[in-house]
DNA sequence: ATAATTGCAAAAGCTTTGCACGGAA
DNA sequence: TTCCGTGCAAAGCTTTTGCAATTAT
């Protein structure tokens, strides 16, 4: 398979992706979910407009944030780190995962007793050293929950 | 214990940990480490900065950035949400966790065979309704690794 | 025809930086 | 005295928004 049909059947099959949740076939829509499948380095939305610079020569950098957010909004992506995303820390000490309300943002602290956590191995595939392991609980806290049903 | 005897504790043991890591004690930094501590949000910069307004007329939100930075570096405070955050979507199907580059940044997937697994309960203490749990290992890529040493 | 999508420009958030002054060591 | 930390203003970067023109359905 050369990578020109290669290429055809990331967009056809990226064309149908969007007919399927009833999103508009078009060409920056296609291009963008297209690239995204293929990429592997979990592209930002920069990395994707440098990516299709040439090939849609119009393009802009909002309409990949707004595809973007269709593709979310519509399950065809994930986005990579949770929602609600700037620098906030914890001065709470000992060890403890955390919780964040993918409504509202806010953070609780899990105690570790809620999950067994066995030790992260050293080395992952790839050679790559382990500092550490996150847990992330994604939740829904009780005002959000209520404000939903 | 009159809360006001409580602030004066914290602030002496804020005091006292800047010190012990070579910052020095001046009134923002022991405000900021003391609030920071006292409070449960997990707050932003701005959450610290509007908490201070009153104790501290002059206060600027770069500095309360600074000092972050400062007691993130030093290990006093920890960082929420690993490192290098703006949006990335993640194209590939099928579940699989992520490792972060504490160092560059890159996101590499990792399958779950790596680890023993669990599902997460449903509902976690304080009445958070548990919609997912994410593992994020905190790694060093070979480039990154090489670099270091 | 109708409504979704695009692209541009402008605005908005959050965070960082340059720099001169002031204060801790 | 030395140099770290502060505060202000300005810049930077990512992301969002308003809107008129375009395009898919």
């Amino acid at each position: 398979m050369t990578s020109t049909a290669q290429a055809a059947l990331d967009r056809s099959a990226a064309a149908e992706a969007l007919r399927e949740v009833g999103l508009r076939v078009t060409a920056p829509r296609v291009a963008i979910l297209a690239t995204l499948t293929r990429d592997r380095r979990h592209p930002s939305a920069e990395h994707l407009y440098e990516a299709l610079r040439d090939e849609l020569p119009g393009l802009s950098l909002s309409t990949v944030y707004q595809a973007l957010e269709a593709f979310i909004q519509n399950g065809l992506v994930r986005r990579i780190h949770g929602v609600h995303e700037r620098l906030r820390v914890d001065g709470t000490p000992g060890d403890h995962d955390h919780a964040i309300c993918v409504e509202c943002g806010e953070v609780f602290d899990i105690d570790r007793a809620h999950y067994e956590r066995p030790a992260p191995p050293d080395e992952l595939p790839g050679g790559l050293r382990v500092e550490g392991l996150r847990f992330e609980y994604d939740v829904l806290c009780p005002d959000c929950d209520t404000d939903e049903s």
